[in-house]
DNA sequence: ATTTCAAGATGATGGCTATCATCTAAAATG
DNA sequence: CATTTTAGATGATAGCCATCATCTTGAAAT
């Protein structure tokens, strides 16, 4: 089955996209090579010609997924964008540390040093738009601020009530004072 | 090897407190149930004799990790239990949403009805004392509040850098006005 | 005291998973 | 055009896991 190089890069990339969802949708314990394989449109003997392992293949769809976060929004916009009954329900192309967080941290010292990174980063970022007088004073903003969106996404993922999961987002809305409701209820 | 009663109720404990701790330091898929009888000083065989299959010991487990966490303290006491680096240092003994949140929201419908009727719970009991005019904005700086620890407590177990683990919990810390630092650094 | 019962041990068993070996055919190379 | 290379398919293989079967032994019941 020869293949080209053309062919050989969208599968890669086949590959490291399925893997960014599924990890995210059911956990990256909870998916199997052949699964994603299958998810690419390939056989899971495949997988060694573009990867030398699984864990390699986590820190790929990690990075890659974590890149597709709005890197430039402000801490508000940002917040009302992720504090929403569509990322809630669509997990696979959401938020990396929301989805993966308690087990990323559990996982290999390469995979925590890259969310690090992409922390500091996303903390600065949010830095530089978060009130206060002082540079510290907006960091602990920025960082107060992105906590409360992770910690109530988790928590309206959690519950089986849809009443609490819309209100828990509302709430978190509310306490970050972000004006828009959002504009899909459910 | 006859056991008398009283020893099968405590082997009994002694898997589902070992089961409620592996749980959380290692994710419930993490943790195998020969792991966790060998914990308990049994072997695997045993362990029919207490639960039909491992998920029947999962609801168990949550449930007294749950029934542990200090149900009756006010928001800011709260708060301050959580926020320190023995509690990030030990998942096993500690919030159950941080630890496995992710993991639980992706299953059962017992084990997602469970966390969802403690969470019910949690909430009413820290918006009797969170502030707020009326009972709505009560709630919602309950769920608020409860978000930020719950997601700065993961960012704080992710980061490989002990200096921006420490910032985060600090962070939260001023974010929730909670007054007294961490007694212990680290 | 004798019999019954069951907790927990040892030891399968079947299913799933990551990884490797081999085969094939098409693309790349000259 | 002939040769080499390799993407991806099919097909092992070894390890881990949940669960079940069976045995032993001391407690409980009579």
């Amino acid at each position: 089955m020869g293949t080209s190089r053309r062919q050989k890069a969208e599968s890669r990339r086949a590959i490291v996209d399925t893997a960014a969802r599924l990890f995210r949708e059911r956990g990256i314990d909870g998916v199997s090579v052949a699964e994603i394989m299958d998810g690419a449109g390939l056989t899971h003997g495949g997988f060694p010609r573009h990867f030398a392992n699984k864990q390699e293949l986590v820190g790929e769809a990690l990075a890659t997924a974590l890149s597709a976060q709005g890197g430039e929004a402000g801490l508000a916009a940002f917040a009302d964008a992720y504090l929403r009954p569509e990322h809630r329900d669509n997990p696979g192309a959401g938020c990396v540390y929301a989805a993966l967080g308690p087990e990323a941290s559990r996982g290999s010292a390469e995979t925590r040093h890259l969310l690090t990174q992409t922390m500091e980063r996303q903390i600065a970022n949010f830095a530089q738009t978060a009130p206060g007088e002082t540079e510290q004073q907006r960091r602990n903003a920025a960082i107060g601020g992105w906590s409360t969106m992770i910690g109530a996404m988790i928590l309206a993922r959690l519950s089986d009530s849809t009443d609490l999961s819309q209100e828990i987002l509302s709430a978190a809305r509310s306490y970050l004072d972000v004006e828009a409701a959002p504009s899909v209820k459910s």
